[in-house]
DNA sequence: AAGGATACAAGTATAGTACAAGTGCGTGAG
DNA sequence: CTCACGCACTTGTACTATACTTGTATCCTT
């Protein structure tokens, strides 16, 4: 059996950058390099290349070169996703039941947030095979929201209802006793700990569009983080004393 | 491997305001400077003070120079470092007590993420101008912390002793109820619901060498995630069941 | 069919230069 | 003392040139 030397120098590269030789901003060796390196043309280096690229595992820009290509988001968003996308995954049925529909004054740290004094706020309660797991609140300014139906809200997730596009968010997690009617709703004792999650969901343009409350039963639940780089320090990042 | 010369300038600059090295007022030495102090033309130079500028780390005016530029929202909004160097950059004093230094035979759950039997387990109390904000306690294998001393522990982040460089990290947020040991020392009333975070550090190549868990107060510590790119949904992302 | 050698097109990073335009400051005229 | 001017220095921007990179095609050998 001949031995299909791109093929062999592929599984060596796609060893290299597994071992993480190649640091992340930076590129891999040129064309050039990795030919001498390896003894092969470039062709064949090529044609090695080509095969991780189609893994996803590199890519490369004309003029600039070969980098390794773990867009972090979609490596931890591939590992982790939302919550609801696990679990369709894991077979689990997901359902949201809506609790509250309806046009609001806006409550004074929301108004503060969206700019708008009326908003379309949403309560609702996700459940995880009939367990209720997280009670949610959504609220938007009202023109974003007009269009929208309780049944709309009800069968599809929020930003896909939406018309405009969405930009980027901020999400602050926090822990907290839960509030009794949250312990009424997530069946969980009175005096129990939960995760807040508040999340503040901007237009491209940093309009803040979305405002949302998450409230998780801490005894079911913890946030992941994939830190891909190599950070200064051991300590939790991203977390900040409050007032 | 090729070096993107604009892009390690950029993070040695990165790294120069990051320790305070230039004064709010006025500050970064001209382009000129920069170039004749790197080796690198005015373009290059640039290229990295845009980066930084992209960050909000700095801004220029024509005619006048660079600055720091510390916007506390943009802080907040873009990549937010460790919560100490958050402390020290807003004129808080920070402190490390120590409460425990040795090396222990690991418990189960530690000896399995480390591959180790016998750990060094660091145990301590860090403060912000004396008061308690968190109860940190690091675990590392045997032969990584052999060359370390308590004193070493005490005066400098545990990062900065390790001699082999750290690659990722994975991170878990979850909310608890205090545990009477920790109530004491946090100096919170039992019951009290705190935000536990563990990490896991590993090397460049993929092995677990750190792992570490930090226990803040709920009513003071909440956790910031800063998502860039346009995800499709609104529920938080890293959220997880756990059984 | 796989690989090697070569050539060229097109994109990128950097150096170097030049000039426009804004800022700060000293100096001299009034 | 006050004001206007000039000068030195700064960033903003445009351009050329060069070296190096990937993208692509062609022809040849094994």
């Amino acid at each position: 059996m001949r031995e299909i030397r791109y093929r062999t120098i592929a599984e060596q590269l796609r060893q290299r950058v597994a071992d993480g030789e190649f640091a992340l901003g930076r590129t891999l060796p040129s064309e050039a390099d990795l030919s001498r390196h390896y003894g092969a043309s470039r062709v064949t280096i090529r044609r090695a290349l080509e095969l991780l690229r189609a893994d996803g595992l590199v890519d490369a820009r004309q003029g600039f070169g070969w980098f390794v290509a773990v867009d972090p988001l979609r490596q931890s968003l591939g590992r982790l996703g939302t919550i609801e996308a696990q679990l369709t995954a894991s077979g689990v049925h997901s359902e949201r039941r809506i609790l509250d529909f309806g046009f609001v004054t806006a409550p004074a740290h929301v108004a503060m947030v969206l700019a708008s004094d009326t908003v379309l706020e949403v309560r609702r309660l996700n459940l995880a095979d009939g367990e209720p797991f997280a009670r949610v609140t959504v609220w938007c300014p009202e023109e974003l929201g007009a269009s929208l139906s309780r049944s709309d809200v009800e069968r599809a997730p929020f930003y896909e209802l939406l018309s405009e596009p969405l930009g980027g968010a901020v999400q602050t997690i926090g822990a907290a006793v839960v509030s009794a009617s949250d312990a009424v709703l997530l069946k969980v004792p009175l005096g129990s700990p939960v995760l807040r999650c508040e999340r503040i969901t901007a237009s491209p343009a940093g309009r803040p569009m979305l405002l949302s409350e998450h409230v998780f039963p801490a005894h079911r639940t913890e946030f992941v983080v994939d830190l891909p780089m190599a950070e200064r320090s051991i300590a939790p990042t991203g977390m900040r004393l409050v007032d």
